[in-house]
DNA sequence: GGCACTTGCTAATCCGATTTAGCGGAGATC
DNA sequence: GATCTCCGCTAAATCGGATTAGCAAGTGCC
């Protein structure tokens, strides 16, 4: 790649200055002394020639690359991925840093060699990221590195973690149910457990569910029951096909994830049940489609930008990073599943 | 970030032999002599000591950086995005290569600004990538400069281009319906025109048409009726949505995204009729939606994937890149949405 | 034994910046 | 007038590898 590129030393020459003084003139340093008159001479001669210094050599000599490394298992099968990308460019691109993304697709002989590979181009830190809240354990490569933890916990491993605020989340979905009323009737479908198909259920579900019914309880309300199925659209469709076919008559769902209320939907359609009429659905994760479903979803967002943003802000700060905890808020999204309770039957 | 690394220096004291032998064995190359018992002792070396080359310094000399940039507009919004990354990491792991991802929002100056933050730090080669496929011109930093266009064309600039062959889309999807018997009553629901909403209107839109058109032709078939609107499931809904308010009857839909079948089967489902006994419906894109979809959803895929990995693979190959345009199939996701024609009442 | 050639290795330079050490000249001090 | 201090700037070293030029010892040949 690369023409020729013009080099700090032709700069120099232009100007009329040493390399010295042409480095210090455009580093805009003040602990050297450069007159006014050099450093406009060679802040001209550099825009003359369309300089522009190089990174590589500038880090060889600096150890700091203006770089990041993001590591995760897996970046696609949303809904992590995309946001949380973003997020973190947008806070990357604030301090002129670039992003180098790599997947491992959960091999650790692959995370290894990765991991080597961004060290090897001097990185200034590392982003170890998971797409569904679990613990894990960095590479060794990475210890006593700058590192941040982006949703996912790592207990003995001195490094800052990131990540959704779950429990709030779920303290946010019963007092949305509680605000229209609703007070008996409600099922929670989904894992709540740790389920091997989810790992999630470890975090996501679990705290979720715990917010949920400290809320309720505080309001003397409580959950009719617990149904445990997998995150899929067609697991939403299973269960509560079943649970209605069972006889029961929910006022409320709360479901896992909006794949879960998607499936749902497709049976309480089915059951001639309407949503919010009959029955009030809330759910967690705020993909796309909690948007196009009919009528459309409220549920409690994962914060996916925010996440990204709040990992490089803090790792590229300045001060020492320390091993705490940051929760991110999820917001509730507002929409059309919740309608008022209706006195039970 | 780092600890105090091991350097080649090193690696040449601790097997007593000189730099210049040191770096000639770790690099295996043949055109210096160096005795098998020296090569093995600084390779014993370098494994005793941890040793791994310092990547900035190496391509200082070399300008090279075992380095890609992937430039696009935006990474989020699906469909694009996540497989196709994920497609360019696989590509790029294999060749030892390492991925800067930015995202310029569309906007020229930021554009600009990542650019030449990637030129600075002697990326390879650019990837430059549009999430709809469309015309382009590339920002003037990239000209002369080794790059690939992924899902986007620019004429008159000298790189190659990578995208998805939607006139074979098109004629897949008509195939599709005519293997089952459709002849008569299809309608095509979408963006098939240059739609300022939907900037891919003016790519896929057109040629997808041009395909379905041309081998419905061939069979003697036609289309009963275009309905254009974009590419939302919203749209998919109210166009349906009128078209049986209008009295229409189609038996046979071809939507432009799954975005859009997904309206049309819940404007479908309200009006009584069932896919596939009253009206099949075929689709682009293959989103996740298409799999949840009952009956799921029979659609065309964008090979996100492919496009990824062929993009990375075209740009590290070795010879010199021509400008030719690469057209990767769309091959046929069959699922449950198409069933075979009745005759017509 | 002398010359050419090969073998195996090292010294020195380079890549393009940053950074440390230090050098002339002007003005101040005694 | 000699010494001291600043000022403004430059020479040279440095970062960690890759690469070029070349040197000493050994081998082959006549």
């Amino acid at each position: 790649m690369s023409g020729n590129r013009v080099t700090m030393a032709d700069v120099a020459r232009r100007a009329g200055v040493s390399p010295t003084t042409a480095s210090f003139a455009l580093s805009g340093r003040t602990d050297m002394r450069i007159s006014e008159a050099a450093r406009s001479k060679v802040l001209a001669a550099a825009a003359d020639l369309g300089y522009r210094p190089n990174a590589t050599a500038r880090s060889l000599r600096t150890k700091s690359s203006q770089t990041l490394g993001f590591v995760s298992d897996t970046i696609t099968t949303t809904p992590f991925a995309g946001e949380v990308i973003r997020g973190a460019l947008d806070a990357a691109r604030a301090k002129d840093h670039l992003l180098f993304i790599t997947e491992t697709g959960g091999d650790r002989a692959v995370e290894s060699g990765l991991v080597n590979g961004l060290l090897d181009r001097q990185v200034d830190a590392v982003i170890y990221a998971a797409m569904y809240t679990h613990y894990v354990s960095p590479p060794p490569e990475l210890h006593g590195r700058r590192v941040l933890l982006l949703n996912c916990l790592a207990p003995g491993f001195d490094a800052p973690s990131v990540i959704p605020d779950e429990i709030e989340a779920g303290r946010t979905a019963g007092r949305a149910l509680l605000a229209a009323g609703h007070a008996a009737g409600i099922w929670a479908i989904g894992g709540h457990q740790a389920i091997p198909a989810t790992p999630d259920g470890i975090f996501a579900g679990l705290e979720r569910m715990r917010g949920l019914q400290e809320v309720l309880r505080d309001a003397g309300a409580r959950l009719d029951g617990v149904v445990e199925c997998d995150w899929n659209a067609e697991d939403g469709y299973r269960e509560v096909d079943r649970l209605l076919a069972e006889g029961h008559r929910p006022r409320a769902l709360v479901c896992s994830t909006d794949r879960v209320s998607f499936g749902a939907y497709q049976a309480l359609a089915e059951a001639g049940l309407s949503v919010p009429q009959d029955v009030s659905v809330v759910s967690f994760d705020d993909q796309d489609i909690a948007g196009w479903l009919k009528p459309a979803l409220t549920t409690v967002a994962l914060p996916h930008h925010e996440l990204g943003r709040k990992a490089v802000e803090l790792i590229l700060g300045d001060g020492p990073l320390s091993a705490e905890t940051h929760r991110v808020p999820m917001p509730l999204r507002k929409r059309d599943s919740i309608g008022p309770a209706r006195p039970t039957a």
